[in-house]
DNA sequence: GAGCCCTGTTACGTTATAGGTTACAATTCA
DNA sequence: TGAATTGTAACCTATAACGTAACAGGGCTC
């Protein structure tokens, strides 16, 4: 179980990955093969890395796409987990 | 890395938690607090698992809600792998 | 056979999110 | 000053997760 809150998986790619090499975002969205925005709004924080994203972030980087996606599964998760009592499930047990 | 495709985790629900309670859908979905379609396209491979969605399954089979949303991200990461190659993207180096 | 339960599925809707293009404003820097 | 960089807003599309309502088929039981 998750006990803190993770960072959002644009922070990491931030500070691990974009910032570390000197790269523009305009260049790094070149690299990736997809739009200035669709980067920018990974960055700070206002969308997701999707399955596919994940792979393109692991070509570019180098690195796993299972980790990048876990992040995001990770910080998804999180959230779900603050509204946990608010979720009208019983306990299921045999018939 | 993943190697083999991975099973839809509807599969798994159902073969690990549906079938061993011997439970019906129809009571199963009642207790998640969904609706019987919901369920039933999750079983089937229709639906994934939602990041709620597995904190639901986790309080009524007293399970990890990581563990269902983990098994969704393996399995969507192996269908974003296999279009690997069809992605353009290029290795991304310090400037 | 008649009735009931369970199931998958279709049709319709809402909501959210990823992604694109274009354009604008602010900032930084040669 | 002018060019580059960035965030963001407006607008679009596609996909997906939900819901309800309804239908058809299989199975079980009087």
């Amino acid at each position: 179980m998750l006990m803190h809150n993770p960072p959002h998986p644009g922070e990491v790619l931030k500070e691990l990955c974009i910032e570390p090499l000197g790269i523009t975002v305009t260049d790094a969205a070149k690299g990736l093969g997809i739009s200035r925005k669709t980067l920018s709004s990974i960055l700070n924080g206002k969308a997701g890395i999707s399955p596919e994203m994940a792979v393109r972030l692991s070509i570019a980087f180098n690195t796993s796409s299972e980790s990048w996606l876990n992040q995001q599964s990770q910080y998804d998760l999180w959230q779900a987990e603050q509204h946990r009592n608010e979720l009208h499930v019983t306990q299921l047990s045999a018939a």
